[in-house]
This record gives structure tokens, sequence and C-alpha cells, in this order.
DNA sequence: GAGTGGTCTAGACCACAAT
DNA sequence: TTGTGGTCTAGACCACTCC
């Protein structure tokens, strides 16, 4: 009989691999079960073990969830992990029970000039997406999202109603998340983004910057200022 | 042979537990080796495989460090953890290469009011101290830091050496670090805080509250105060 | 009782590091 | 060459859930 192949990916991520391509394909859904270890062990003709560590690890990464005696389903999705920077306004905005509406002030493709190709390590005229999109909190304006985007990781991004759905929400759908940088600033806003927020450009802005990365390529650059006044950042862990 | 006692705490659990335990004691410090899987699976008369599962999941956790066909280290301490609400100013300042000096503006022991009590969830009158920090970066004012601590959990602060060390430092070695509820606004300062910043009181400041909790209660809540102007959060996941 | 996950064994072969 | 970690097997017993 044979052991590992030399040099190879282990089999126990081959199947993670696998648990997480059929998972993004919608083969199973948030909270479907998924074949238990020993059909999987048949299906790869490995040991339960090698099986056992695939899923434990997915399970460890709230990827799937585990009951003892019944099965392992696919775990309800949590994208805000831990932090501020990923949770998508509408969804906080809905959370506190207000209601959220946005208005789009911008959305059109355009070449990468030279400080965006450096920004998303892109080669200069690339296509990028440009997307300014004003949300409001019970008619008050408390978000200016201005939103730069890869358009290799997300072809159709002008085709969305951002009416309907975030370009935070759309992305995190089309293009898997990998990693985010992120800064936080207080600055005074130039007149174009204080008119959109309603509020004087002698007031100060809460900024966050954010950069995602997906695929191994930089996905988005956003930039979202909020009036000082009437808004802070919160988590825990 | 046996195999797992029932209803007990796992193998590989016992283990994990014990090599947490030891390194916490200053058995083997950061960058020390910890014994081999086999010598493991020999002290504990246990198959290698639960050893490895042990070591395995600490080295996911970054507690350990493997390197294959050397051995297995005692990571380097990472308290940051992926956010910002945790870095220690001072570590932050010098990770910078520039020197840090800090002012200590008070330091004294308080009875809890009505507020305070509510906050730390601890009766009226209950022992808290308060300290109040300025903290410079290259002989430039960049954080006031207005700190009050549960004193059940530090009965020795009003004794430390707060130009040696930051209250940060000190209460992450004295209460191990459970979780932590923060917030971030754009604000203006009063006057006491602007003057120890040296700015304007018309100048925003950039705001961090942060509660930390420990042993299942409140360690400490504080209120970090920057210029808004030469100051932000970073971070990234 | 049948099926599921939770854990453990006593080996094995391999890749890599130190010597 | 020796020792380390990396992976895998083909079983095993147990606790739990569901029918």
């Amino acid at each position: 009989m044979t052991i590992s192949s030399p040099t190879a990916t282990p089999v126990f991520q081959t199947i993670k691999d696998y648990l997480l391509r059929e998972i993004h394909a919608g083969t199973w859904k948030e909270g479907d079960a998924i074949p238990s270890e020993i059909a999987l062990a048949e299906q790869f003709k490995v040991s339960r073990m090698t099986v056992n560590r695939a899923v434990r690890e997915l399970t460890t990464e709230q990827i799937l969830t585990r009951i003892q005696g019944s099965g392992t389903y696919v775990a309800q999705q949590k994208y805000q992990a831990t932090l501020v920077a990923i949770k998508s306004i509408a969804d906080e905005i809905r959370s506190r029970g207000h209601a959220h509406r946005s208005e789009l002030h911008a959305l059109l493709e355009v070449a990468a000039n030279e400080v965006m190709a450096q920004d998303f390590q892109v080669q200069i005229g690339d296509r990028l997406f440009h997307s300014v999109i004003v949300h409001f909190e019970n008619e008050i304006a408390i978000q200016v999202e201005d939103r730069w985007v890869n358009a290799k990781l997300a072809s159709d991004y002008l085709s969305q109603d951002f009416s309907n759905i975030t370009p935070n929400e759309y992305l995190m759908a089309a293009a898997p998340l990998q990693g985010v940088d992120y800064s936080i600033e207080a600055v005074m806003p130039p007149k174009s983004i204080a008119d959109m927020l309603h509020i004087s450009s002698k007031e100060t802005c809460l900024v966050l910057h954010r950069k995602t990365r997906s695929h191994n390529q930089v996905a988005s650059i956003a930039t979202m200022w909020h009036p000082g006044h009437r808004y802070q950042f919160t988590g825990s862990f």
C-alpha cells in the first residue's frame, strides 16, 4: 500500500480544499449537513483519521459545525470577524433597528493611473471601477463610501444595483476575503465630501481607509468618511 | 490496553495544558525548544499522534513554532492580536525607531462612585486606582492615557514606576487578558487634555475607549486621547 | 440499534535539519 | 547518520443523537 506521495499537497488539505470549494459552489448551503467522515473516507479512499483532521480544522476555522452523534454542518457565515472593519454599513444600521438608504453619486470605469496602479499592484491602464455612495441612517447621512475596485476580480461591478446591495456585500460574495489592511484617522473633509454628508467642511470626519485582498491580489480600496460628531467605531474580542 | 478514559479531559488537552502551564511558569522561555514529540509521548505514555495533535494545535494558536527537522520552539509573544486595541504605545513608538517618554500627571486611589461602580460592576465605595499619563514620541505629545483600574485585580498598581513600564504592560502581566471592548471616535478635547497634548482645544482628537476584562471582572477602563492631525490607528488581518 | 463524531493507538514512510 | 517534525493508516472504544 502506498503512503503519502512525496512533495505533494497533503491529503487532508486536498479534502479541506474540496469541502471549501463545494461550499462556495453552493453544493451545501448554510445549515446543510455535509457527508459523514466515513463517507468522505470512502470517497477519497483514505483513512477516517485523515478526513477527521480536515473536517476538524475547518470546524476550528468556523467554516463547519459538528454535533456529536448527529453530523457535520455548514456554519452560519460570520463576516464581522472580531473587527469593525468588515461589517456592512447596511447591516449595522439595520441591526440598530434603523432604516438604511443609499445614494449613488458615481459609478464608472477608469484606467489605473500611476498612483492607483501602484496601490493595486496592477499595470498602468488596467481597468478599475470607481463608485461613490452616500449611506443614510434614518435619512441622516452617516457615511460617504469612496471605493475603487480591481476589475479583474469583480468584472460585473458596474451592473450591480447599489440601492439594494452595498459594494461591500457584493464584493464579499464575488471575491472571497483573504486579508484586510485598514487605518482610522480624524481629518477635515474636502468640500465635496462635506456637502454629501451635509456637514460643514470645518467639522472633523472619522475616516476609515480599507484595502482588501482576494486571490492574492488587491481587490478593493475604500475610503469611508463619517461625521465625527455622530459616528464611532466599536468592537470587542 | 486501555483506550481513552470516559467523560474525562482528552489526553491531547492535558498535554496542551501542561505545555501552556510550563511556558507561563517560565520553564521554557521565548525561543527555547520544548521536548520532542517522542520525548513527550514517552513522558505521558501516549502515542506520538496524540502528542502531535496537542503540539500542532498550539502551533496553530501561535503559542509554538515548529521547524521540520529541527524542533518545536516557544513563539515570540504577540500581544497585538490582530488589533490596534492591544498594542502598548511604548512598543509602538519604539518599533518606529523613535524615543518614548512618559509623564505621570496623576496616580491615586479613589472610591468608586455610582457611575464607576456601574461601569466596573463593583460596589459603590470599592477601591479603584486612577492614573493619567502623557506619552511622548520624540518629545512630541501623542497620547493622554486616562485610566481607571480595578484594585482587586492589580493591588500594587500604585507602586509601579510608570516611567519605565506602561500601565498597559503592567496590567497585561498582572491580569491575564480575557476580552476587550473598545470604541473609537473623533471629538473635541476638554481644555485639560488639550493642554497636556500641547494642542488647541479646537483641534479634534482621535479617542480610543477601551475596557478590558480579566478573571471575569472588569480590569481596567482607559480613555486614550490623540491629536487628530498626527495620529492614526492601523491594523491588518 | 444504527449512525455520527471524539479520541486514541502503534506502527509507518517521508522531508528536512543538524552533525 | 541521527533526530526532528509531517503525514497517514486501519483499526479501536466511547459518547452522543436519532429513529
